[in-house]
DNA sequence: GATGAATGAGTCTTCATTCAT
DNA sequence: CATGAATGAAGACTCATTCAT
């Protein structure tokens, strides 16, 4: 059984991809909106489908988390070549991380997942490792390349604890991101102290 | 016919104020190990005492967190006088912050708690605010009134940010709070950017 | 120990007496508002007592029960010998009913009790039969002694049968009472048919 | 999703309707024994399957009580039918009010729901003005239309009152039902008084 | 005697997961 | 393959009753 996520989305039948690309984009949703604990039912019945379908493609809870955000970690890293392409190393380090920001800002239990140690969770913490670590530590270089000081700081690290700080609870994103958004810079600022 | 036997030493029942002091000490164990969503039984069971004697002292849920954490929100507090008077402004600022940093790293669910919104929450709030909160602003005008160069940070914001970056999971705290301390310092380090 | 409604009053400590009378005026007023089923420490509170004075003077709840109906029954027999002495037969009759009527409408919950068949209960049942049953009987007789035509009909069955239609619920009394006087009045009306 | 009482039996799988009237049957009997205060889980094991399809089909207790009590009631608006093609406009009325007493015998709860003023009742209470009274409002029409005498009533605070009549507690109907006829019997007489 | 803290069985209710249709 | 009905373990909370102070 190919996974949904698998790089032979072919061999799927037309509806069986349509129902994943729902079940992902209702997860989405109810993630941001209740976090990850959201009851499964919740999501398949935001996707229109039964919860047997859910669980079809998605045998673990985890793995539905893990294929959100994983979904959103590609396009976060995609940004990363745009950005990289449109501005001097060390603008690009900061605006990527603020893109990275606003990427988690609305991954309610994101980081808790990656950090809960749980097993279900290491395929996510190594998609993190592989594919936004490696963005990070590019970017850093690139930025120490063109002159700039920065401190010594593990990218695993360092993206941790901005998801840390993305932490927002359940209130208004407005209030919350700003908050979030100072902070970063502020741990920004501190990598060229 | 009582025989000899019969005098076992049942177990005596526990004094009201002892009780609530295992219920604290039980909770605030609980609440490291599995987070503030752990089952009441669980600390009921830690502390020794039926869940019935855990809903007398603490009707809800949230009374008991409350509790827990201002107890060690108190110490924190406390702490930070000593602090002040060893240590020159700045060097009390910085260690007063990794003082804090402890406390929250042990505190699963604080930074939640506070972010969650949740009105069950707001003496627990108000209590940050009023303690902790103006701690750190002295603190700070300390440090710059002897010189020092501080950005303007909201104290507040401040103490949620080193709480979000405490979320270490429920790892190790030998490697969890290394990376805690690291990022706080970060943050300091950005404080004087 | 003698029991509170003892015929012995004096041998009952002055405060002892107090808090039974305390009790019972309560749990008059908790079973009027809440039902016989309302929870033991409300009448305590009521009361200003601690529940353990409580199940001290009534060492299970029918008693507690028992004793607030049958405090009140008393004070409805001894308002049959008034009532006889001011009206004819037959009116009496119906007056005496419709006091009774009112006796039991703030007493939710006597009916069940009588009818449970719960053991527990005898004692107020016996009390019942003992006390309003050949009050009911008395009155009866003499309306036919007057020469009325009354149907035959079991005293017993008769009053509990009004104690059901006094059955209200926990609506407003003003609505409930005249509807139960109606349909009392009714049953009155078979009588004589 | 439709209710399992809907009057549009969507295409329900066969063996979830089988649940849903296992459900009843089992809940008729237990509310019969031992009130509709009985313990959910007990329906379920009486029916035979687990608590969680009680609750997919029965959200609120209050749902199975009325559920269990509409199903009753249909049958005896049903019987009026043939009660009154079978017999004369006065001795229809007797019969059917004695039916309907049958039908409240073994409905403890019945009477108490539908004073209770819960608004959960209201549909139950909704139905019962609906069906029922109407079902008694035509027969004591046509009653008088055929020259009997019949005191003004109100026919739901008639039908009430039979209800109330019937609160004949947990013991052998055999006795209790004797004396519910009897008082029902009783009022009958008062309409034609 | 009075008190109220402690106990824990009993209930309700939710929800992840399985499996018959 | 899709569906959603069924299951039951798990957790919250209440309250009658006991008993140490």
């Amino acid at each position: 059984m190919p996974s949904p996520e698998s790089a032979e989305p072919r061999r799927m039948r037309a509806d069986a991809r349509q129902n994943v690309d729902a079940l992902l984009d209702a997860a989405k949703d109810v993630f941001a909106e209740s976090g990850v604990d959201a009851p499964v039912r919740t999501v398949a019945e935001r996707a229109g489908v039964g919860v047997g379908t859910l669980y079809r493609h998605f045998p673990q809870r985890s793995d539905l988390i893990s294929a959100v955000f994983r979904r959103e970690m590609d396009a976060c890293v995609d940004a990363a070549v745009e950005i990289e392409a449109a501005y001097p190393p060390g603008e690009a380090l900061d605006r990527w991380v603020m893109r990275y920001t606003q990427f988690v800002a609305t991954k309610r239990g994101l980081s808790a997942a990656l950090h809960s140690g749980d097993s279900a969770y290491e395929p996510l913490a190594g998609y993190f490792s592989t594919r936004l670590v490696p963005t990070l530590s590019r970017l850093l270089e690139s930025a120490r390349d063109a002159g700039e000081q920065i401190a010594p700081v593990s990218p695993h690290e360092f993206l941790g604890a901005v998801a840390d700080l993305c932490h927002s609870g359940a209130r208004s994103s407005a209030e919350a991101s700003g908050r979030a958004e100072r902070m970063v810079g502020l741990l920004l600022a501190g990598l060229r102290a």
